[in-house]
DNA sequence: TAAATACGATACAAGTCGTATCGTATCGTA
DNA sequence: TACGATACGATACGACTTGTATCGTATTTA
């Protein structure tokens, strides 16, 4: 999915850059329009105004393209904030996360995750290029909440944030529709409230 | 996706029940060996030595059949579990669904989930005859904790489910392997702890 | 017996796939 | 300037799947 101009510069026309970013378009734009399922190479050819071979010269198929215009810039689309305390940071990011599951964007995240449960190749970049370079940072949020005595000193981070983002992926591809289904601030708010504060009744 | 056999017995041949079966039991075989990528509906009528109008006559599309194989008896394959604590129902019932995730079903599941994510009749069938026939009974759990005083008051029962379960899906779909990428008992656990005692630090 | 429907088989047009082959365009290098 | 190498758009190709239609036969109800 990343490394998508291999290509020795020694000789020969080089790739037209703008037609890249063209065929990128024209995909992203197809999908948002007539939806991802029937997105043909052809179509996206067509809507580009570029010949097949073009395309296939830089991606093997149509998901290629979509996971490469949506992994490219990750950093980007749905930053990590860091804030005074792990539960600021979290929150605040969570909050950024979910903005982005609600707009456009949410829905072909949507769409690749779906597909990547039946492509291999898709599902191994996802994994590594989306999620694990935002767990690598949200797990720091973590580490450094509990050095500083603000979180209990026996969480196994992973577990904290699996807690936490879980329910937004499940709200994205499964949204029950029980008033949460949004994926709003609100209902980001409450699950950190309600995760931090645990479940069991304190006072008796 | 349900009412499969929606015909009036007043007259003609019956359908074959013993066919019907042998056409969803073609779908998941070969589905779980070939992926369910490319599953077309030849070969599945080649695979249970049927005609194709007999699987149109019954179904709109492939995945129609893999969604009856699986829907139609949700409740028996990851059954909910009562037990005298909240907690204890809510543990017990999701070492089954992470068991049933573990399981061959749970690919079944995950193309499920994926190509519903591009097909909102699929979409909409999986929440409904799915997660919502399980959430119905299971928000009742966290009903009957709250008025025995065993859970917090003022927790939304979908919020506490979404902690929980949200992230069983999330590694259903997006396992990111970083030592409880099986959904284990143990993570199932660590889980159900985590979330129960909360975040944060109780003595100071 | 007659009407109605199911069944397996085969044929069909339409669409997409991925590859190959054109002639033309644009680069680096000799 | 000339040459080799690669990119580009266009077109054609065989292979495959789709969903529908049609056939002759089988099975059920009225």
């Amino acid at each position: 999915m990343k490394k998508v101009n291999v290509r020795k510069p020694g000789a020969g026309r080089p790739r037209d850059e703008d037609v890249t970013r063209q065929i990128r378009a024209a995909a992203m734009e197809l999908g948002l329009e007539s939806g991802f399922d029937g997105l043909s190479i052809e179509a996206v050819a067509a809507h580009a105004g570029v010949g097949k071979t073009t395309i296939y010269r830089r991606w093997r198929n149509v998901w290629s393209i979509v996971a490469d215009a949506v992994l490219d810039d990750v950093a980007k689309l749905a930053p990590l904030q860091e804030q005074s305390t792990a539960r600021g940071s979290l929150a605040a990011s969570m909050r950024l996360a979910a903005r982005y599951f609600r707009g456009p964007r949410g829905k072909v995240l949507r769409a690749l995750i779906g597909r990547a449960q039946v492509d291999r190749t898709l599902h191994k970049a996802l994994i590594e290029q989306w999620l694990l370079a935002r767990r690598n940072v949200t797990r720091e949020f973590v580490r450094r909440g509990i050095a500083k005595g603000e979180l209990r000193p026996d969480l196994d981070p992973d577990i904290v944030i699996d807690a936490l983002y879980g329910p937004l992926y499940h709200q994205l591809l499964l949204p029950y529709d029980s008033g949460h289904g949004d994926l709003s601030d609100a209902y980001v708010d409450a699950l950190v409230e309600t995760v931090f504060a645990g479940l069991e009744r304190k006072g008796e």
